[in-house]
DNA sequence: TCAAAAGTGTTGAGCGTACACCCATGC
DNA sequence: GCATGGGTGTACGCTCAACACTTTTGA
């Protein structure tokens, strides 16, 4: 079966930038590719985007089916429509973000046989295509975002503590942060519940925990969130 | 002539939200089709991406084809990927977003017998597609983006008045501003250069003109721009 | 009892906001 | 000389940043 058209088209596809956070690092996922062009090189995960599905679900589909993540916060980032970034021929790319708590995917690799791997934002190999150029721009895009928009805690397990949140920040904005201040701070965005539990399985005092409330975010929404580091 | 390919494509377009500004309002560019589907009915201006020039050749050409508008800032907004945004078949848009001088760009409609006006943006008229959206997100972008980039210039003469400034905010964000507090902030930035050179034939004190200053900008930004309305 | 991280308040400086009057010019 | 907008300074309150010690727990 084949489709013609009046005019030459370019191929659409989608790729995703996976971000996780451990307790090392900000780590991204990348696939090796096993097939040409780029043979055994890194890449992000992503795909053609087919004719009976919107730009959002053939990101979702794709990232599920590369690496078995989903059910993730997902967010559109960039168009990339250079003419020559495919050697093959014209394939234009609508590049996403998404941010899991890697605990939850802990190796990936689901479908293909296809290599899967996580690797830190600070050490990445060359990619294929101009992938590095969209890593770049959605590390900048959460740098920036997280400054003002509750995402951070997209990365953490649903029950965390502030110090978490403090690793989470130190490490994407690469700095050092004060811890009363910290704490201050979020806690007065009124955004998280705090539980009556504590850490396990610590050699030291254990933190409470606490939760993001989807409800209580909506609430400050309204009232004109300010956020700020 | 036919093109021919394994999977079915959809089609690529460009659209742009072109924001001018004049003594009364924030203004948005839009075309009258003159075909089906949405004949008559007003939209954005835009059209295919050819598959031999970049996604953002294919908005400025598609800007200045159909409103004759040229060299002007121009930055990407968002894809808009639902299946059925098109009733004829599946197109992706990448929409972009414009700022420009009003003055320089009176009347349009250059290229096609095509109607082309200037709207408010808080009185424009159903459009077709889902470029209502499109116009909604961009205006949004608009908004938040003149907090803490200074784009506003864009939308002003190469020499203007700090009332001017004044004026482009309190549109824009749709507030009355303060100002003296609004001077201080927007000369405190030093971006802009003071010219000797007044306004002329205004029936009262003459106001002194400015100019923003693109080296100045790139000195501040280095030092870490901080911006805020 | 020691190690390791949790948790907690106060102060000073700088910034943003509110606010009112004189000045220059054209008619 | 009058109408119209241009241009300027200060005082207050609040927010943000800097800063160190005590508490809890497990080993």
């Amino acid at each position: 079966m084949a489709y013609t058209y009046e005019y030459a088209r370019g191929a659409l596809t989608v790729d995703c930038v996976v971000f996780g956070l451990d307790e090392d690092d900000l780590k991204v996922l990348l696939i090796q590719r096993d097939i040409a062009p780029y043979e055994g090189c890194w890449a992000l995960p992503g795909g053609f985007v087919h004719v009976d599905e919107s730009v959002d679900e053939a990101a979702r589909r794709e990232l599920r089916e590369e690496t078995g993540v989903d059910n993730v916060f997902l967010e559109q980032l960039y168009t990339f429509g250079a003419v020559e970034r495919d050697p093959r021929e014209r394939v234009v790319t609508i590049a996403y973000y998404a941010l899991v708590n890697l605990g939850d995917h802990p190796v990936a690799a689901d479908t293909d046989a296809r290599n899967a791997s996580w690797f830190p934002v600070y050490d990445v190999p060359d990619l294929a295509f101009d992938h590095d150029a969209i890593l770049d721009m959605a590390y900048e895009r959460l740098r920036n975002k997280i400054r003002y928009q509750p995402i951070g805690f997209e990365l953490l397990p649903k029950k965390f503590t502030l110090t978490q949140i403090q690793r989470l920040y130190e490490k994407i904005l690469d700095t050092t942060l004060d811890k009363r201040n910290l704490r201050k701070k979020i806690l007065k965005l009124d955004v998280l519940e705090a539980l009556d539990e504590v850490e396990t399985d610590v050699a030291h005092r254990a933190a409470r925990l606490y939760r993001f409330d989807p409800e209580k975010y909506l609430q400050q929404c309204k009232a004109g969130m300010g956020f700020d580091l």
